[in-house]
Order: structure tokens, then C-alpha cells, then sequence
DNA sequence: ATTGGCACTCGCGCTCGCCGAGTGCTACCC
DNA sequence: GGGTAGCACTCGGCGAGCGCGAGTGCCAAT
């Protein structure tokens, strides 16, 4: 009994499960995969799969089923590469390069790839941490308010208002900005928060409470995990496999979307798997909610990334297509984001 | 035969079928609410009502159910007001004050509605169009790049990336900073427009293709549409209430849903509805996908209204519960933004 | 190791018949 | 004239029973 046989036959049952939505048989398989033996002799192998916990049926006499670990093992061993056309690529070029401004970038790929995938896609906002500090901007707002925005160089831009305790200086304020960008524009953490610390002590010996307020201000926002942010597009398309791929409600699942906490960690989880394309089948999402999904991720962003975007599907998804898509647009994005 | 019983039979029909799911028959009319008459005379009211087109039976020999129409009468004559209890309009009132930001603020708006309402909640950004300029920010990127951050008086921030033919001039960069704010800051549309354009023509004399640049794209940013943005929460929502309330899928629902510019038609004209609580039922939606759902928003924000808010549902919601809590909401927001 | 044959299992879809909720109607009452 | 009681009727939902067919596992043969 042929070793390589069987995970052709594995291949083979994944293949038309995905295609078609439907146990498998040893006859279809015959039928419409030239492989060159009898039903009978497919019956053996599957037993042996079926022992080996990749396949099971869902009820006596029916056909059989990948598990989980049924496909992991096709997507590590047995799954190629599936390019897409040169079309699709060029599409995906000009629809990212329109945009205005990173949020528009983003809202832009997370619809992209939902619409490639016909799965929920899920891009996550270049994180602040890893970004680096291109500009601070301190504006005055009214007597007693200074607003801070604070600029990266891949795009964010954040705001925060502080309250003074007393009137704003235009001109210390002025000289409180030039100083900052001196000091920190082009840093990223941890580099950055030396930088800051080094900034605070200096003005610790003035005494100045704003410029100590500041600079607080700006290390905090650029170092808090609640400032990642994800989006989430294509929710519509669990729907269309409501009752087919998900046996209960797509309910867990769309929860499991809302909560940004959990989607976070399991992203950046995935983004330390693989510095490419990582998949997470099945119950390896380690999340209740996305027990009967695969997620698909890649980071993105220059040097290793930034932040990491993917897409969420049925188990019985086409993961080739599923994976190029993800990193076709992972990449582009990376370009876009650097240019 | 009286009128007024007739809509006390509505009301209780309609009260009913929303706590139950179930079509309700004269009998358990009578054993529920103490109308002091007997099923049989419930059942000529029905019949009248049906009649009327208020409400019909699923198939023969089966309880009522509302129509559309019979919501909307139920909406405008007979529902009263659910006021939230003190408790509830506290944690309203603590957690939005928690925000540290506008993006924040909207997250947290969002989730609480859907949370409060058990159902989708839609709120849309501040609108830029309405909203007043408060500073406008120009910070040299390079040699070549401005960007030009746009403050709002509703907390926005918008930054565009201008390219330049020619290198920065910092002092004309600080210059034009200046006068561009003075001239603008404190307007809005269209009044912003018309000192826009005045500075454009003053530039115009002076040849400078850096301030009609920059004036042109502030102009712009706050004038298109394609800037209001809608956030959504709570699509898990819709999946508990699937099988129920949606006869095929809840698919067309969360793609009306996705569709930005559709529901940001539909909020546009339900502010203009009413300057309080609008409220769609069925059909009214003007939209297929929403066909078997109701909307109730509301406008929030100082003078009239910035923005819209709402929560989206089945057709059979509990409308003075949904109501409250979107007027709620609204007037929590417009406080904060305010402060 | 592979194959053809064969008995066996069992889920799915179908029909059928019952049950009960709910109605509309008519005759009656105040 | 409006309200009520009684009654025959309708029809959807539910469970039981049944047949079909796909698919299996095993065994004997090659």
C-alpha cells in the first residue's frame, strides 16, 4: 500500500469536498480523479486515512470527510500554489494605489480581499508600536486645551487633547515642538521611548509641566495595545454558507469578529508563526467562537511587518486560492504603504 | 364596535408577537391583557383590522401577525415612551466620557448601542460637511511631500498627501499655515467655501501653486461625500434572531449593511424625516436587503444635527425599548462632542 | 497488493394520518 | 346594535413508517 497513493487520495477527498460540499465516496474518487486503481482499492486507503485521524465519516455509509488534521496535512504537504492572473494582479495595483489617505487604503484592501476570497477579510491598522515617529504637530485650542497629533510614518495619525492647569505660551509651545521632532521624529520603540525619556528629563529641570505632559502623552498612545485596530469586511459572505459550512449559527463567529481583543492577539500569535502566509485550521485558532473556521493571515508593511491582515472562512475553504490572495495583497500593500 | 378597543387589540397583537415569535390567536389575547371582552369579539376586531390591512395570518387557522403598516401604526399612535432606568443612563454617560478620542468615542457609541438594543447599531462620523474647521495643520514631509492634516470643531482629523513640482519653503509653508487658518478656522460649509475660494484668488495673483494646492484640497476633503463614514456593531445580532425573524438569510441584510453609500442615503434621509427619532419599518427601507428589517435613528450633535445614529433590526423589534435607547444615546453623544 | 462481488447499514425524503389551535359564522342576549 | 356562546371547518405541524440508494467493510480470487 502505497504511502504516496494515500495522500494523493487525502488531495483528492479534500479537493472535492471543497468543490463540492459533499462527503466523498471511493467511486466518485475513481471517477473523477485519474488515479489508476479501483474503488475497492480507495476503500483500503481510506481506512487507513480514517485510522490515521485525517478523514472520518460523518455517519455509517456515507462518504467520508477531511478533519482538521486532515487539512493541515494538504495544506503543508499537498497543496500548490495557485498565481493569479495577471489581471487580478493589476487590479489590485490600480484599486490600491487610488487612495487618499491610509484609512482609505485600508478600507480599500479589507473589501478587496473579501471580494477575492468571497470570505470575511480582516486587515489589521499598521501598528503604532512598530511604526516609526515621523511628526508631532502641537496645535493650541482655545486658552486652556493643546491638541497633540501625532503622525507615523506609515500613515496614522492620531490625536489626543490635553487639559492645561494653566494658559498655553505660544511660544514655548512652539519651541516644545521643534525640540520633539528633534529629538524623536524617525524612531520607532523601543528607541523611541529612550528618546522620550531622555526629552522628559531635560524638561524636568524646567519644571515645565506641559512639555512633561506631552511627551507622556505621545509615548503612552504610541505604546498602547489598545490603539490597535482591525476592520473586518465581507461578513456576508459566512451568511451564504450559513447553513451548509456552519452547523449551528454563524452567531460565535461574528462575535468572535466584534471582539478586536481576541482577533488582535490570535493575529499577532499568527504573524509570529510565519514571517509569510500562516494558516490556522479548525480548532488551532485556539478561540470557541472559530472552532469550525480556518484563518489565513500574512503580515505586511516593510521589515517583516508592520501589522497583519488575512481572511476567515469555512474549514472547507479553498486554501491555495485563499492564500495567494492573502499574500498577493499582503505584498501590495506592503509597496503602497512604503512608497 | 369600538375604535379605540381596535387599536388596544393592535397594540396587545403587536406587544405579543414581539415577546413571543408567535402568531397570537383571540384567546390568548384575552388570557394575557385584560381587554374585558370575550375571544369571539376579539375576533370580529381582527377581522377588522385585517381588513384594514394591519395585520394578516400566516395561513388559514393561525394566530395574527403585524404588517408592515400595522407596526407603523403602532409606532405613531399607540407605543409609549420606555424610559431607560437611571442606572442604564448612567453607565451611558460614564463609559463615553472614558474616550480619549473621537474614534474612540464613535467605538464605544457603537458597541453600547448594539448592547443596549440587542441589536446592529449604525453610527456615522461627525459629517465633515457639516462640521466647522477648526485648524488646518501643513507639515513638510521631505523635500517634496506636504501633508495637510484638517481639524474639525466635532473632533475629526483628515490628513491628505499633497506631491510638489517644487522643493518646500518652510517660511512659505508658515505663512500660508497662518493666513489659511485665520481666513477659515470657525467655518463651515458652505461660508468655508466662499473664504476658501477668496484665499485661492488672492493666491492666484501671486502665482503660488503651493496655496492653491493646499487651499483646493481642504476644500475638497471637507466638501466630498465619499468622506462620511459609518461604523457598525452588533451583526452577531442578527444571527440569534436568523431562522426566526429572516425567513431565507440574514445575507442581503449584512450586505446593505457593508454597502456604506446605500446607508448612508438612507440615514441622510431619515434626518430629514425628523429632527428626533425617525423610524422605518419594512419596506419603508426602500431597500431589498432590508425589506424584513426597521431602522431607528436618530441625529445627533449640536444645532441640528452633525451626524446620524441608529440601530437596525427584525421587523418585529421592541420599538419603545430601540427608540429610548437610540434617543438616549444621541444625547449622550452630542454632549460629549460638545465638551 | 489489488480487485470484484456481496451483504449490510443507515440517512434522507416521502407519504399518511392525527391533533389541536384558531377561525368565521350563526343564533342568541342585553 | 354591539357583545357572546357554540359549532363546524380548515390547515399547518409532527411523528411514524417505509423504500431507496449511496457507500461501506469484508472476503475470496488473481
Amino acid at each position: 500500500m502505497s504511502e504516496d497513493r494515500r495522500l494523493d487520495v487525502l488531495r483528492a477527498i479534500v479537493e472535492d469536498y471543497v468543490a463540492t460540499r459533499e462527503p466523498v465516496g471511493s467511486r466518485a474518487l475513481t471517477e473523477r480523479h485519474a488515479i489508476g486503481v479501483s474503488p475497492a482499492t480507495i476503500r483500503n486507503d481510506m481506512a487507513a486515512l480514517e485510522d490515521a485521524g485525517l478523514i472520518v465519516q460523518p455517519h455509517t455509509s456515507a462518504g467520508r470527510v477531511p478533519t482538521d488534521l486532515g487539512y493541515r496535512v494538504f495544506v503543508d504537504r499537498l497543496s500548490g500554489v495557485k498565481p493569479l492572473s495577471a489581471a487580478e494582479k493589476r487590479a489590485i495595483g490600480t484599486l490600491l494605489e487610488q487612495a487618499v489617505d491610509l484609512d482609505d487604503v485600508i478600507d480599500r484592501a479589507v473589501r478587496l480581499l473579501a471580494q477575492l476570497t468571497q470570505q470575511v477579510a480582516v486587515v489589521q491598522y499598521p501598528s503604532l508600536r512598530r511604526s516609526a515617529l515621523r511628526h508631532v504637530e502641537l496645535v493650541p485650542v482655545g486658552a486652556r486645551h493643546l491638541l497633540v497629533v501625532i503622525i507615523t510614518t506609515t500613515g496614522r495619525v492620531e490625536q489626543r487633547t490635553l487639559e492645561l492647569r494653566e494658559d498655553v505660551d505660544e511660544a514655548v509651545v512652539a519651541q516644545l515642538r521643534v525640540r520633539l521632532n528633534v529629538a524623536a521624529a524617525g524612531l520607532r520603540l523601543p528607541d523611541l521611548d529612550v528618546a522620550l525619556d531622555a526629552l522628559a528629563d531635560e524638561f524636568a529641570a524646567d519644571g515645565s509641566a506641559l512639555a512633561r505632559a506631552v511627551v507622556a502623552v505621545v509615548g503612552e498612545t504610541l505604546a498602547q495595545e489598545r490603539e490597535e485596530r482591525v476592520v473586518v469586511a465581507g461578513a456576508s459572505h459566512l451568511a451564504r454558507s450559513a447553513g451548509a459550512d456552519f452547523p449551528h449559527t454563524i452567531g460565535p463567529v461574528l462575535e468572535a469578529l466584534e471582539e478586536q481583543v481576541v482577533l488582535l492577539r490570535l493575529l499577532s500569535e499568527m504573524a509570529e508563526d510565519s514571517a509569510g502566509v500562516a494558516v490556522r485550521i479548525g480548532r488551532e485558532t485556539q478561540h470557541e467562537g472559530l472552532a469550525e473556521t480556518s484563518i489565513v493571515t500574512s503580515g505586511y508593511g516593510a521589515e517583516g511587518g508592520v501589522a497583519v491582515l488575512g481572511s476567515v472562512g469555512p474549514l472547507r475553504m479553498d486554501y491555495p486560492g485563499t492564500m495567494s490572495a492573502v499574500r498577493a495583497v499582503a505584498r501590495y500593500l506592503t509597496r503602497i504603504l512604503a512608497g
